[in-house]
DNA sequence: ATGTGCTACAATGCACGCATTGTTGAGCTT
DNA sequence: AAGCTCAACAATGCGTGCATTGTAGCACAT
C-alpha cells in the first residue's frame, strides 16, 4: 500500500549506497502517502499503530511527525494521533498564491542572470514533454512534465533558499495536483505561456519573464476559483483547523 | 546566558498556563541563541552538551536538532554534533530577496482586500515607532520597531500560508538584523516609502502598494549589497554549505 | 622519523520502559 | 432514565541503555 506509485516528491530518494535513517524514511514515507493520497486529509493514526505499519520503534515515527507537523501535512492532538490536515479550497488557493509568487519571481530573476544553457534545454524538453502529453491526453505525463517544469524553473532563480522553499510548497501542491488537473480545462495555453517565459529569459528580458508568467499565473488562479467553487462550497468558505 | 534578551522571534512563546513540551522548550531556546548570536555561525556543540546545558535529556535536544537542520538554521555532522549554519553575504542576499518578495506580495494582497483598521492602526503605530527612535538615534528601538512593521505588513496579506512562511524567513532574517543595521546610513526612506505603502493599502490600490514597496527593496538590496562588500569579501563570494 | 594499521572510546540513532495524563466506560446517585 | 463521578487503560513524552560506527591516538614497521 505504502509504496509511493509515481511518487514526485523531491526528497533525498532513499540514496545509493548510503544508508538511510529510519526518522527519515519515516518523515519521507508518511509525507510520500499524504502526498500521493494514500493517507486522505482528515486520516487519524496512532504513533504506535504507523511504528508498527513501517515495522519500526516509536522513536523515528514521533520524530518524523513533529517534523511533518511543522510543514502542516499533519496535526498533532494530544491523545488522538496524527491526523492528516485537510486541504480547504482556501489552503488550495493560498498555496497555489504563494507558490505564483515564487515562480514570478525566479522567471524575473533567471531571465535577469546567466542561465545554464543545460537548463534552458531542460525547460524545452519539459515544455515538449508537456506538448506531447496534451495531444496523446495523457494527464498523468501532462502532470510530470508540468511539476519538472515549475521544478526547473524555480531552479533557474539561482535562488538557494527560493528554491528550497518553493520546493517545499511544489511538494504541498501536489497533494491537490490531480484533483485539479482532472477538472480543468485542456490546458493548451499553458504550454503556450511557458514557452514564451523560457523565451524572456533566453534572451534577457527579466520584465517580460516576470510580466508573461504573473498573467498566466493570474489566469491559472481565476481557472482555479472556478473549479473549486465548481467542485465544492462557496468561493471562500472552509477553514483548514 | 541562554536568555534571548530582546528576543523577537514569534515562537508560540513559553503559553501562561500551558507546560512546553521539552523538545519544543530545547527548539525554541537553541532557535533564539542563533539568531540572536548568542550561538556565533560555526559553533559546533554535541548533544550530551547541549542535553546537559538545557537541563533535559538527549531525545528532547536531538529532535529539536532536527527541526532546525530541517529549518536551516543547523548542520548534523555525523559524528562532530550540530554546527550552527554559516551566514555567507550570498545567503543574506538570498533571503533578503525572498523576504522582499513576500512583502511586495503582502503588500498587493492587503490593498486588494478588506484591511481592518486595527490592523492599519497597528501598522502606522510601527511607522511612528520607528519615526521617533530614528529621531532619538535608539538603533534597538528602530529594529524593535521595523520588524514589527514587517511582521505586520505580512500578517496583512491575509494569506495563512505565506504569513507562516515568511514569519519563519523573518526570524532568520534577524540573525542578521543588527549586523546590517548597524552599518547602514540612517534609515528615513524607509518610513516614508513605510508610509506610503499602508496609505495606497488604505485607499484601496493594489498596483501603487506593490510597486512603491518593490522599488523599496529594490533600493534596500542595493544597499545591502553595498554594507556586504564592505563589510567582508566580493559581492559575490561566500557560499554556505 | 614518518606513514600506516589497529584499538579503544565516544557520539548517535533507535528500542524500550516508566511516569504522566487524558479519555472512555461503567456504576452510582438523584 | 439521565447525568455525574471515578477508575482503569492507553497513548505520549522523555529518560536510559545498547549496538553501531566513525575517529583519534598510539604503536609498530619500514
Amino acid at each position: 500500500m505504502p509504496m509511493t506509485p509515481s511518487s514526485d516528491n523531491h526528497d533525498p530518494a532513499p540514496g545509493a549506497g548510503e544508508r538511510e535513517r529510519q526518522s527519515d524514511a519515516a518523515y519521507r514515507r508518511i509525507k510520500g502517502s499524504i502526498v500521493d493520497g494514500t493517507f486522505p486529509p482528515g486520516l487519524q493514526m496512532l504513533e504506535p499503530e504507523l511504528a508498527l505499519k513501517l515495522g519500526m520503534s516509536r522513536t523515528p515515527v514521533h520524530e518524523a511527525l513533529v517534523r511533518l507537523q511543522d510543514e502542516g501535512y499533519v496535526e498533532i492532538v494530544p491523545r488522538r494521533g496524527m491526523r492528516v490536515s485537510a486541504l480547504s479550497p482556501r489552503d488550495i488557493r493560498e498555496i497555489t498564491e504563494v507558490l505564483a509568487c515564487f515562480e514570478v519571481e525566479a522567471a524575473e530573476r533567471a531571465a535577469a542572470r546567466r542561465v545554464a544553457p543545460e537548463e534552458l534545454a531542460a525547460l524545452d524538453d519539459a515544455i515538449a514533454a508537456m506538448d506531447r502529453a496534451l495531444e496523446a491526453q495523457d494527464l498523468d505525463r501532462w502532470n510530470e512534465a508540468d511539476f519538472r517544469f515549475h521544478r526547473l524553473l524555480i531552479e533557474c532563480s539561482g535562488n538557494r533558499h527560493l528554491i528550497e522553499t518553493a520546493h517545499r510548497f511544489l511538494d504541498k501542491a501536489n497533494r491537490y495536483r490531480t484533483l485539479t488537473t482532472a477538472h480543468r480545462l485542456p490546458p493548451v495555453y499553458s504550454n503556450v505561456n511557458h514557452a514564451a517565459v523560457v523565451e524572456a529569459i533566453r534572451r534577457g528580458d527579466p520584465q517580460s519573464a516576470a510580466e508573461i508568467h504573473r498573467a498566466h499565473k493570474r489566469r491559472w488562479l481565476r481557472e482555479l476559483s472556478d473549479i473549486l467553487a465548481r467542485l465544492g462550497v462557496a468561493p471562500d468558505a472552509g477553514s483548514t483547523r
